[in-house]
RNA sequence: GGUUCGGUAGCUCAGCUGGAUAGAGCGUCAUCCUUCUAAGAUGAGGGCCAUUGGUUCGAAUCCAAUCCGAAUCACCA
């Protein structure tokens, strides 16, 4: 068994696209013929069929050894009766046959393939699912004492194209965030701001809140540590030191006082926070992130209390002499876990049980996602684990979307030690250098400043979004800030500017086509049928939270269309018939990697 | 120590429900702009798929063991 390979939904009926599907008529009609000639039952699943390699003739391949031995056939006599049984069972889609060594070679009509490319639609490529789920996405989750950072990014690119996806199928999807705004972490930036900051605002400063209170994060840090340092000098141990420090005595009483509702604490604790909020307002929105409801932890902190004493009652928690509660998953064969303290407040796997009951509640969803980092997989674990030993109805749709951290070369990023790579200044700087390459490269001189800046912040962010969600969401990633992220080759803007350029030709052609039936090349079918995968890309990438699935696939549809580009002509095409066909194949090109660019959260421009 | 996840080209990654000669991008070298946008295309070079054993007609892919790396196993969140 293999965790990684968990499919998040097996739809009953997933979404199918408007023209037939091959792959799956294929086998059915391998399964046909074998029980039709052989009097053998085999399943249409059991039937492997892959698209022909280059060098060998043909489009769709079905492997034979599987009923070689079953059959009692040569690999050719099975080949031969086969091939020439499904060309009669699929008259008029499959042309020819040949066979190489166990492989079963189809090509399929051109009729068939023209038929597809007359019919296809830039608004029927994709279908929705006739069983649509209400899915929640719960994405972003940051911390009101320090700004974004490159982490967050992924999450939040992530979360965010998890939800276009399942939302391309025609689930309805939820977005939300929980933000952790309490806590001795966000103590210490306050007290940190009352030594510190002689009552300096990020308006003084000209600062974005969100950078005010993370400099007053690090402040605390550097106090500490020096506070720390002078203890041990005058002949305290590390231990003692640590917890002597007097700043760090400050953080842990001001959180007491928050936790009694001082008004002085609560007002300056809101005011800090406020700031932040301003802060992560203004990169949300550069970003492109949303949420249909934020959840605060000061709100949810205390929940999941009765759902202990449901579990007491039920007898799925237990309690210790000193009357802290706790629940023995050792017999699925992980530890004993606390969920509620000796003095009566909740632990972090108890408010996240009340949350996912809350959010139950509110939003009635068939699935909850959450994406958080693969540091929180047992905690994940446990939680629905817990949740479904309480048999809470939301129970069974936990799905926990863990991706791996972002790591410089030198190892973690860590804020108290400043080795961060902020998020507002890398999207910042590939802003910047998009505008340098687009001004060097003088193709959009007519453009207004506004169009200009809209543009420049389309590839930057393009280019940023592709480079973290190229990757599947589960590895770890390394990023090294010395090496700018690309702009050519399997990046965000090469898909950018191959839509750009179709959409240029088009202009230029016009769009108003008949399509008459001409013989196709081999560049011409091999855009068809990289188009016709569209569809099964989205529901492969639906069902295991996989949105690299799709940068991929938009790639190598780019990638495909260059070199159809490079080798024919469209506008000056070798007949009107040939010159129709190529605008459709454009047409069909373009909208499809605007649309898997779009699930990626990646818009793309009609000019750059 | 237990659990989980990784190890594929110099670098960053695909491929993993077993199938034909293991693929991309970057970087290197060489070609192609008087012809629809060169952020492009074409080609060359680059590999003991961590190691060993097993299953099989067939293994990068499945199984077992080993080595290396990471995360986690908190009355922190």
């Amino acid at each position: 068994m293999n965790s990684s390979k968990v499919i998040f939904i097996n739809y009953f009926c997933i979404a199918q696209p408007f023209f037939m599907n091959l792959i799956t008529n294929l086998k059915q009609s391998t399964a046909n013929c074998i029980q039709q000639l052989y009097g053998v039952q085999i399943q249409p699943e059991q039937v492997l069929v892959n698209a022909t390699k280059p060098e060998f003739e043909g489009d769709y391949t079905i492997v034979l050894f599987a009923f070689v031995k079953q059959l009692g056939k040569s690999p050719d006599t099975l080949g031969n009766e086969l091939g020439a049984a499904m060309i009669a069972d699929m008259q008029g889609v499959l042309t020819n046959y040949n066979i190489v060594k166990g492989f079963l070679n189809f090509t399929i009509s051109n009729a068939f393939w023209f038929d597809f490319i007359k019919n296809a639609t830039p608004n029927n490529l994709l279908s929705t699912t006739s069983t649509p789920k209400k899915i929640m996405v719960e994405y972003s989750s940051p911390n009101t004492n320090k700004p974004l950072h490159l982490g967050h990014l992924r999450n939040n690119f992530l979360g965010w194209s998890i939800a276009e996806i399942l939302k391309l199928q025609g689930n309805e999807v939820v977005k939300t965030c929980i933000v952790n705004d309490r806590g001795i972490h966000i103590c210490k930036s306050m007290i940190a701001w009352q030594l510190f900051a002689n009552g300096a605002t990020p308006a003084d400063t000209n600062q974005k809140g969100d950078h005010f209170v993370g400099d007053y994060y690090v402040k605390y840090n550097d106090a500490y540590k020096a506070q720390v340092a002078e203890l041990v000098a005058g002949g305290m141990t590390q231990e003692q030191a640590e917890k002597e420090a007097p700043i760090q005595k400050g953080a842990q009483e001001m959180l007491l006082k928050w936790e009694q509702g001082d008004a002085a604490t609560m007002d300056l604790w809101k005011r800090m926070n406020s700031w932040v909020y301003e802060g992560f307002d203004t990169t949300y929105k550069k970003i492109g992130s949303d949420f249909v409801k934020t959840y605060y932890e000061s709100n949810t902190y205390l929940l999941g209390k009765e759902l202990v004493e449901q579990g007491l009652n039920k007898k799925v928690f237990y309690q210790k002499e000193d009357s802290s509660v706790w629940i023995d998953l050792t017999g699925d064969g992980l530890d004993e876990k606390i969920v509620r303290r000796k003095d009566g407040t909740s632990v972090y796997i108890t408010q996240d049980i009340g949350l996912a009951q809350v959010k139950q509640k509110e939003f009635n969803t068939d699935a909850s996602i959450y994406v958080v980092g693969d540091e929180q997989n047992y905690h994940f674990k446990v939680l629905k684990l817990i949740c479904q030993k309480l048999q809470l109805p939301a129970a069974d749709g936990i799905y926990h979307l863990s991706y791996g951290m972002v790591e410089l070369p030198t190892g973690k990023m860590k804020s108290r030690e400043g080795t961060v790579v902020d998020a507002d200044d890398l999207v910042e700087a590939m802003i910047q250098i998009s505008k340098e390459k687009t001004e060097s490269l003088g193709k959009v001189s007519e453009f207004k400043e506004a169009q200009l800046t809209a543009l420049y912040n389309t590839i930057g962010l393009g280019a940023l979004k592709f480079f973290l969600l190229r990757v599947d969401p589960k590895k770890k990633m390394i990023f090294n800030p010395e090496e700018s992220i690309d702009f050519h080759g399997f990046t965000g803007p090469f898909i950018q500017y191959t839509h750009a350029r179709i959409k240029s030709i088009l202009r230029k052609t016009g769009t108003d086509i008949s399509l008459t039936v001409s013989e196709l090349l081999p560049l011409e079918k091999g855009l068809a049928i990289e188009l016709s995968n569209f569809q099964a890309v989205i529901n492969e990438a639906a069902e295991t939270l996989d949105p690299s699935k799709v940068a991929i696939y938009t790639f190598n549809l780019a990638k495909l269309f260059n070199s159809f580009y490079n080798e024919l002509s469209i506008a000056n095409a070798e007949s009107e018939d040939k010159k129709n066909l190529r605008i459709q194949l454009g047409i069909l090109t373009a909208a499809t990697l605007q649309k898997g660019m779009r699930a990626l959260g990646i818009e793309v421009p009609e000019q750059m």
